[in-house]
DNA sequence: CGAAACTTTCAATAAGTTTTGAAAGTTTAA
DNA sequence: TTAAACTTTCAAAACTTATTGAAAGTTTCG
């Protein structure tokens, strides 16, 4: 196979992963393109590269440097910005986790610790609704604690526990 | 709190929560329904619960019985056909589990190994490409492999790995 | 069979999201 | 300053996904 090919189709499923998390497709491509660059790139290489308008390349990519995944580089004696992605996987798996832990989790955490509050109403779905939230407050809880465990990690750790859990 | 309030805060929630997987508003909302009901409920009951058309409803009833987290549930004496969701949060993230590793990680891994093939082009471009796309597989080996596992675990064993992250 | 009781489908439409590109804003250097 | 080199913004357009509701399909029963 030649390279560009791979190239191509590496960026595509980059792409594709990034929609069915909640990073965008022109988001997942453009890490995906960084990722596979040695040296960093313009926001004109970039827009070159994908065929993406300059609005949404810069959109885009300040997205990825929100999410903590991407970084500005300045070159000495240019003006222009360039961008570059952490080689670093497990690194990578821990800025993502950190951000959805704090989208996702925190938010339905707060609701499920919330309406456990409820106490007026039929006795019998009070308790049933108390039961089936506290269930799912009680193992969100867990998984958050993994999770922010995870993110503080060292790669040791990670792997270690990884390894107990495929053996 | 009074109960109507707290249903419609949790309901709201796991709608968002959906969205923020691949699960779209209304299943998420279904399902959440159907989590803090005690009876089996038809699509006419969810319908008028949650304020959607008969055709929305049964779309993603039946979206969440192909993800495996709702079952029909048949009345002696009745046509009509009730809806539950199992209550056994576990076997839920299972479920949930098992689905998105078959939907996202399994097309990205044939992607991963299939771009390794790459022999033509700039020989250091190729090298790099090379290491980039085969940790990005090893790691996701790795998280797949403890995936796969904890869908065909027992409780126990989730628990007792979950304990160890945590500690 | 035929009609009532349900469920499923699907084309039209609404709602939501992403992308564009031109204009406005900012920084640098002469 | 001013002009050139960049970056950011944002309203409009394109695209994607979700929802509706009426019509078609299916099952059950007298």
């Amino acid at each position: 196979m030649h390279y560009d090919e791979a190239k191509t189709k590496f960026i595509q499923a980059w792409g594709t992963l990034g929609s069915a998390w909640g990073i965008n497709k022109a988001m997942g491509q453009i890490h995906a393109l960084l990722l596979i660059s040695e040296k960093a790139l313009s926001t004109e290489e970039i827009m070159e590269e994908l065929q993406i308008s300059r609005g949404n390349a810069n959109m885009n990519i300040r997205g990825l440097i929100d999410w903590g995944i991407v970084y500005k580089e300045y070159k000495p004696g240019e003006r222009k910005e360039y961008f570059a992605a952490g080689k670093d996987i497990l690194e990578l798996a821990r800025q993502v986790s950190r951000e959805r832990r704090r989208r996702e989790i925190e938010p339905v955490m707060r609701v499920l610790e919330e309406v456990q509050e409820v106490s007026e109403g039929d006795k019998n779905e009070v308790k049933h609704f108390k039961e089936v939230t506290k269930d799912l407050g009680d193992f969100t809880k867990q998984v958050d604690g993994a999770l922010n465990k995870f993110v503080r990690s060292d790669k040791n750790w990670f792997f270690q526990v990884l390894m107990k859990m495929i053996r």
